[in-house]
DNA sequence: ATTTAGATCCTCT
DNA sequence: GAGGATCTAAATG
């Protein structure tokens, strides 16, 4: 299947977001073992001028510096203490934007992802969760998406038809109410039915 | 079904 | 020193 190329993130930040939905998102653990989730939620950060982006204003950290790479890398950072966040850089070189991954929906090495989620049964409907259950951590933060060990493809021809309908829902992001003007931009986006018709996702 | 509180630590001021 | 792009279990209605 297609990895995606890096000219599909060095575009505009929220038409990444939508068109990341139904995507195939790759992770190959250390062992050899390949976890596969269906992309069902992202969210768009618009960089300096978003005020719930890590960038907002420019601002330029060690945190922060991975942002300014090319799109078509990883950003994954810490939050709350416990958790990691996946994100797909975008736009092109010094532009610092990005989507967040919110949440997939676990098609290959589901026991894998079980087990990484101590035997729970929600598995990946989150941005932490997935992090969790695929095994990404900021030992990931700057990779490359277009190979080994992460990376992002097209789904199957079967599921074309359900990517160019690209029926998905939008809202305001979650968590950003401090975020003033931008906590009411409607830059979250979910697929509205299950993605993956061929193998059923719980109930 | 919805709400609340606690866990926990990196990052930036 | 404060707070966060979260998650979970426990409490509450």
């Amino acid at each position: 299947m297609a990895r995606l190329k890096p000219t599909f993130y060095r575009r505009d930040t929220e038409r990444v977001a939508r068109e990341l939905l139904g995507m195939r998102l790759v992770r190959v653990l250390p062992g050899g073992e390949k976890l596969v989730g269906l992309i069902t939620e992202t969210e768009a950060y618009l960089g300096v001028r978003d005020r719930a982006c890590h960038t907002f204003g420019g601002r330029r950290t060690p945190r922060t510096e991975t942002m300014y790479l090319p799109g078509g890398h990883a950003y994954v950072y810490f939050i709350y203490g416990m958790h990691e966040c996946f994100n797909v850089v975008t736009e092109k070189r010094g532009v610092p934007e990005a989507v967040l991954v919110r949440a997939v929906e676990p098609v290959e090495g589901v026991e894998e992802m079980r087990q990484r989620r101590g035997g729970r049964a929600d598995l990946a409907s989150g941005p932490g969760k997935l992090c969790q259950a695929m095994g990404i951590t900021r030992a990931l933060n700057g990779h490359p998406l277009a190979h080994a060990p992460l990376w992002i493809e097209e789904p199957r021809a079967q599921n074309l038809d359900l990517l160019r309908g690209r029926k998905f829902v939008s809202g305001p992001r979650v968590g950003v109410d401090y975020a003033g003007e931008a906590a009411a931009w409607e830059l979250r986006f979910m697929l509205k039915a299950p993605v993956n018709r061929f193998s059923p996702s719980p109930r």
